[in-house]
DNA sequence: CTCATATGTTAACACTGTTAACGCGGTGCT
DNA sequence: AGCACCGCGTTAACAGTGTTAACATATGAG
């Protein structure tokens, strides 16, 4: 790929992590990447193709995450290690966890990054459903759809994880919220099986 | 209270509601409430602070909508039903829910919403707290903390919900939605008893 | 009557994303 | 060699943003 256009990446990422999707704009980006503003236009479509450059990005890492399910032995502990790997990321890495999957469509002007970024996700979801299959095939959780089930354990780490990250019980200790965490999946999967 | 403050507001709710966050701006509220933009600084400190009015009357709605649960006969239903008025909360005011719940403090300089929003919510968690001791006492819920319990049902529910307002799974029907919505708490509930 | 306060105005500042117009350097074609 | 082209950069500019300063006007109190 073009030389500047890594620089712009570069730079793109490491101000979004430093001061989140509102500090992120052209012209600090062109700065740090020592550029002109417009000259970004020269290598992406506009402010969003170029976040979604990132977001590509993070899907990667978040599927790093997820694989360390497959160390488990069997079918339920892989499960339950990805979805430890799930809130990992997301705690590890709230930057990208909010630009992936709390960024409402509507709140930046993200209509189609959203759009990539779900398809670009399909994969990772691809993943869950796995392992939900083989926990219907070894008989830890209750035949029934798997993508459905996959959705309901999915909305159940994103629900704590979403909340977590939006502050909304920013009083409980991380070690805390990992317990209650792991707890809420345990006593859900009870219920699935 | 002052006539243009009315005004200003009812602009304001009416703008976000028909173009979002993003398309919500002063002068565009102020257009509608037939003034200047720097008319609404007489007001409102800032757009922070404008936009938390209204988001506290969003929150007063959405109470509404819990509150249905209060018709149920028994302590587990009265749970299930106030779920369900969650759901149709969400369904029904999205851009109410999103700016509740999914405006994550970073993205749009929200700081301060954020923590007033967490402070107003406090009562309609309070609501959720005493419908789940309601369960742990007539034993339809095992003895637990009960907070935490809450809190675990909530991002059940917000987790559902968030996903299908940032169009994470638009291809599923509303239907099918609410559906498995329910399927998922009552399924959560047998893992919590 | 006068003075203070509340409430509005216009002009302006410092930003934002993005486009237009221009220029420079290298590459390929005749 | 000359010439056109094109990728890649520049500066200037446009339309929009939240917000503040400076100024005006009306209203009510002493």
């Amino acid at each position: 790929m073009s030389e500047t256009r890594e620089a712009i990446l570069k730079a793109a990422h490491a101000l979004y992590l430093r001061e989140g999707l509102a500090g992120l704009s052209m012209r600090k980006v062109a700065k740090d990447a020592n550029i002109s503003a417009p000259a970004i236009y020269r290598h992406f479509q506009d402010k969003e193709t170029m976040l979604f450059e990132l977001v590509a990005k993070a899907t990667h890492l978040f599927m790093a995450y997820l694989s360390r399910g497959l160390k488990g032995g069997h079918a339920r502990e892989r499960l339950e290690l990805a979805g430890e790997g799930y809130m990992d990321f997301a705690l590890e890495h709230p930057g990208y966890y909010r630009i992936m999957f709390m960024a409402p469509k509507e709140h930046v002007g993200l209509q189609r990054l959203n759009e990539q970024a779900a398809s670009s996700f399909a994969p990772t979801f691809q993943f869950l459903v796995d392992r939900v299959r083989e926990c219907m095939a070894s008989g830890d959780l209750a035949n029934d759809d798997a993508e459905k089930v996959s959705v309901i354990i999915w909305a159940n780490c994103h629900g704590l994880c979403s909340l977590r990250l939006a502050d909304h019980f920013s009083e409980i200790s991380e070690t805390e919220f990992r317990h209650m965490y792991k707890q809420s999946i345990k006593s859900q999967l009870v219920g699935l099986s």
